[in-house]
DNA sequence: AAAAAATGTTAGCAGTGTCAACATTTAAAT
DNA sequence: ATTTAAATGTTGACACTGCTAACATTTTTT
């Protein structure tokens, strides 16, 4: 018999959430097929989520969580430009594998990160992670390190987006046209790519 | 008197939509009021577009049309290094300054660009634009020449989004923390930043 | 034990994309 | 020129959405 009090709808709404972003994308999800995926009454979300915003919130939070994990630093040890490259490529698969998701942490469905700690928090910790494995590859200063950091995720970044949208186009199109065939190449040798790539920013 | 056909309605609903998606985001666009604003039922629009979709793809076409006009690239004149970060630099100053309409252009709402051919033809001129740049910038093979086109792209691409995140956060927190200040400093100095960026892939 | 806070429900508003059926105008075919 | 077909516009409706107000139940605090 199930009582009146769910118990553990929060977190099951976000898992829920989570789930369903990513297959279907952000769009696709609304808070009353959330509430009914739950076996609860259409408005109930409303106590753990003021807006439906709120609740991408929560879902990009995962995300940069996930993020942050997918990307493979290791706190301690000392890093190489390897690794460097490494963390890059971590970067463009999960943005790639986890496209839907992506959306929400990159795109404009959360408007401003800055009134959702929690995300902020978990953004600014991946950015942190980032961070940090600049500044244990070479003796540079914190500005410096900063425009690494910037330079290699806006790199990343523009990677994923560049090549979702040609990868998507290419479903529809003969292969070997254009940018199309510059982008599955690249994809499926990121390693050496982004390697030529970072040669100007990584010199050890 | 007016009369039962409007005479230029698609091209209106198309004008008023880029208007509207520029303003308040393409989130905030519905068919109806868009209807309304043009003095015509609210179903009028759907025998000019098929789907929401479809009148999302009209106003990435003009977008990209917009945009390969704001990269200001002279097809005649002979192409130096300068040049090319000069072409960076406008294309993130689009993306910066029509920031909505970029998302609509290189975000999900449209799915797949090959359902739309305008729309292909307008992405696919933006590219040809940048293409060409590089082919009389050295004397590359086809195959160098867009992987070169492609990274320039997705690091232009990939510093308006970061920069735009950032920016945003910005608003809200104090400068000179992270990735903030760094931020600032590179869209207040565009050129330099890009032109260090992009040493690795330009010699001449 | 009483009061307050948290969590859930029902009913309802205003708005949405889209479709079917019908009306009017314009263009094409005879 | 008249008939026919196509294009374009309208009305009405369906199923869905985010969200609010008012009320119910349970848990926590006092």
């Amino acid at each position: 018999m199930k009582s009146y009090h769910h118990g553990n709808l929060k977190q099951e709404l976000i898992d829920c959430a989570c789930k369903l972003c990513e297959r279907d994308g952000y769009t696709k999800l609304s808070i009353r097929s959330l509430a009914k995926e739950s076996g609860v009454s259409q408005t109930a979300p409303y106590r753990h989520f003021e807006t439906k915003e709120t609740l991408y919130a929560s879902v990009a939070t995962e995300g940069f969580k996930k993020l942050s994990k997918a990307l493979h630093i290791d706190a301690d040890k000392k890093i190489t430009k390897k690794h460097l490259v490494e963390i890059g490529c971590n970067y463009i698969e999960f943005g790639l594998k986890n496209a839907n998701t992506y959306d929400l942490m990159f795109g404009t469905a959360v408007g401003n990160f800055a009134h959702y700690p929690e995300l902020m928090e978990s953004a600014n910790a991946t950015y942190e992670n980032m961070r940090l494995s600049f500044s244990k590859l070479a003796n540079d200063s914190d500005e410096v390190i900063a425009f690494k950091c910037i330079t290699l995720w806006s790199m990343v970044h523009g990677l994923v987006g560049i090549l979702r949208k040609v990868q998507v186009v290419g479903d529809d199109f003969e292969e070997g046209v254009g940018p199309i065939s510059t982008a599955s190449i690249i994809s499926t040798n990121l390693e050496g790519y982004l390697d030529k790539a970072l040669g100007g920013l990584i010199q050890s």
